[in-house]
DNA sequence: ACTTTCTTGACTATGAAAGTCGACAAACTT
DNA sequence: AAGTTTGTCGACTTTCATAGTCAAGAAAGT
């Protein structure tokens, strides 16, 4: 068997996760059609590959994802899926919303059913959730694709 | 059996949570811990049902956060919790680091632990992880437990 | 003594997230 | 038209951190 060049891809995170994989996953895929934009379709084996997710895992997310209005896809020999917004207009804002299109809207920042708040309407912790939320998406909805790649291209990563 | 005030605080949440339950349930007993402030310590079963949280589960919490210098404990009759800084002096940024002191400090902002990073030091998204991040405890450290019972008093919280 | 309350380590349960499978449908190749 | 490649889709299984529980023991007070 051969071995991959990413040899812990499965293994599951040690803590809490701030983004889930799915959404990492969902982001690094759209980050890869962006830098292959313009070049025809590209493969969700090829898109997996060059982002370490599970294939099968990635097919269910960019499936799911053709309902953003973000990617498109095509069958056959020279099929794969592509963007149909050009990656200034995607913001990682759009992404994360669309993930959580599920979410109540009702729901307390802190994520809390509000059917399920023991504080229904009187919790005193809601305006600083509001905050946390309200700051968090303010960075996601600054940040488009373009804005990524321009930043790996100038080397502004890790360490 | 008597029923509950709180039904459903067993019941888990529907979605992914930005704040575990662990960690709201820490905040709640210290800002509750905080409310009794200067009245002797404070039993686990009152702050139990007062903040809606199972008694037990609130045992381990409160066991656990005596580690961080804010709390202190006495057993006995005229038992309970108390807090050993006052509450101005408490951040709700002390009480998320220290719940999340685990966590290996080389994760990166979505904290992917770095060993389990498929882009080992080559991280395109790290930088608006750790934008994330500091935005995130930009307000955890500048909201103290003082704060949070004075907008309770000014009324200021859910609709 | 007796009661109350915290202490402690070990234990179990849950369910969302993660990942997989396989039969199928479209698109292209020859 | 037969064969290959690639996406489609629903159902399925696995994982494991989070959440929550238990029970025997140790302080502190009456």
């Amino acid at each position: 068997m051969k071995v991959d060049k990413f040899l812990d891809y499965k293994s599951r995170e040690s803590s809490a996760m701030l983004i889930t994989k799915k959404n990492q996953y969902a982001l690094r895929a759209i980050f890869e059609l962006a830098k292959h934009n313009g070049k025809g379709p590209r493969k969700i084996s090829e898109i997996a590959k060059a982002q370490a997710i599970p294939a099968k895992f990635l097919e269910v997310i960019l499936n799911q994802l053709k309902g953003s209005g973000m990617v498109n896809s095509k069958r056959g020999f020279y099929g794969g899926y592509y963007l149909i917004q050009p990656p200034e207009k995607i913001t990682v804002g759009h992404i994360m919303r669309f993930l959580e299109r599920d979410v109540d809207q009702t729901d307390c920042a802190a994520l809390v059913p509000e059917t399920q708040c023991p504080f229904k309407g009187q919790c005193t912790f809601f305006p600083m959730w509001n905050k946390v939320k309200a700051a968090i998406f303010n960075i996601y909805d600054e940040t488009t694709i373009k804005d990524l790649i321009d930043n790996e291209k100038a080397n502004v990563n890790c360490k």
